[in-house]
DNA sequence: TGACATTAGTGACCGAGTGTGACTAATTCG
DNA sequence: CGAATTAGTCACACTCGGTCACTAATGTCA
């Protein structure tokens, strides 16, 4: 990203690529990439392009184009990062000059980006997955937006149902549970997860099955939501937190 | 906002102001407030600074000072356009140059703030307050950010106690079972919502009583949030929206 | 002045929704 | 073959939320 070519192809991209000239922007767009691996949420970084920069890692960013709108802006640089576009992406927050920024620009819109688990990073050791809780030193604006686009996850989570773009398109009820597990930070009970899942008419069976190590096979579902149940419901103020 | 002067003094301002120096920006920080007028929810507007304006009203905003922290410029355009400050304010979305901003500004942040009922807006003329469908019109971007700042009050409702930022210090059940009902734009069952209320313990009655018109009078409560009832509930699949 | 309208506030019922444990089913491993 | 493991379902108890019905306290008006 940056000055860097924007090759389409995934791969490929020369390990070595032509420094880019530093300039100073008024106002960038970043972007916070999430895919789960295994029981873990991981954030996409990549390496510092100023080499004298005080951190190695960065979230992907890029100066903000006039002719350009920001959400076209964030799913270029999404791209540009990962090789392949976010499956769901979905502005966080922008925060101003308090915080210092790696392109050290006066203000900064974040962008929060959903990845299909199992989509690897470009190759070449620009981009790589990194844990939430073994996140590189990065710069403090691009801390904050980590922790203010998992906020902003965790809040759509109960909005849309953005869980199932952390998924591949057919996939186990026990990978969804462990997809809102994850995103929830807590465990749910099996019955219920599914009784609700089931009620709310989001999935259906396809006709195959599928055995991971031991135990006994699971059915593979795909995402397919149907009736959009109109649940009048009451004030909830008991979750307001 | 903008050019004129910054008078903290809620009232006095001069009508005919300085004609401000029209100045292009990159970015700008919009505010939209709101309060509640009986049954409707209503929005402040201001006069156009500029008098070649194709609007001649437009949300209070005014250009991202590099020295100032975005939340820290929402405060003060609101204070500045109001005479008060605002009781609550967020931040909404940022937008881009596909919507005219009546400044002409490439970018725009907008904030949503929440004022007390019965707040006046400065005498003077300048400012008013509009019912959400009597809004005259304003550009097209800062008509999108009534629109989101609107949806982004919603979501929060369920989130955290916004209701009461927009009634006074103390308040009858009725009162706030209406602004409910205006912000949730659907009629509230009185038993069920008393009920909630009472199970959540966010309100304390006072030793005061008001009567309004004919009817029983009412007992005035206070917002005195106890204890969190942390009430781990299930996935609700079928409020997604 | 007394019946009535109006607004405030509470109690109780009932069905839907939710937490939970226990059960069956199908596979791998030893 | 049996134990371990994972998938999937059922049933029970309890809570929560929608609704109706009732009482309470005031103003209005004949």
């Amino acid at each position: 990203m940056r000055d860097r070519p924007q090759t389409t192809a995934p791969a490929g991209r020369p390990a070595v690529a032509a420094r880019p000239v530093i300039r100073r922007a008024l106002l960038s767009v970043d972007v916070v990439l999430f895919t789960p691996h295994g029981r873990r949420l991981t954030v996409l970084l990549v390496r510092a392009a100023d080499p004298r920069a005080r951190e190695r890692w960065e979230l992907p960013w890029d100066a903000a184009r006039t002719d350009e709108a920001l959400d076209v802006a964030a799913a270029r640089i999404a791209r540009s990062a990962l090789g392949a576009g976010a499956a769901w992406t979905r502005q966080v927050v922008a925060s101003g000059g308090d915080q210092r920024h790696p392109g050290e620009t006066e203000f900064s819109i974040a962008y929060l980006g959903l990845v299909p688990a199992g989509t690897p990073p470009p190759v070449g050791g620009e981009a790589s997955w990194f844990p939430l809780d073994e996140i590189p030193p990065v710069a403090p604006r691009h801390r904050a937006m980590v922790d203010s686009a998992l906020g902003m996850l965790r809040l759509e989570l109960d909005q849309s149902p953005v869980a199932f773009r952390l998924l591949p398109p057919t996939f186990t009820l026990s990978q969804l549970q462990e997809v809102y597990e994850v995103l929830l930070g807590r465990k749910l009970h099996k019955a219920s997860f599914r009784r609700a899942l089931h009620a709310a008419w989001l999935v259906e069976p396809i006709d195959e099955w599928r055995s991971e190590g031991r135990g006994r096979p699971a059915q593979l579902f795909r995402y397919a939501p149907k009736k959009r149940r109109t649940s009048r419901r009451g004030v909830r103020f008991d979750l307001l937190g």
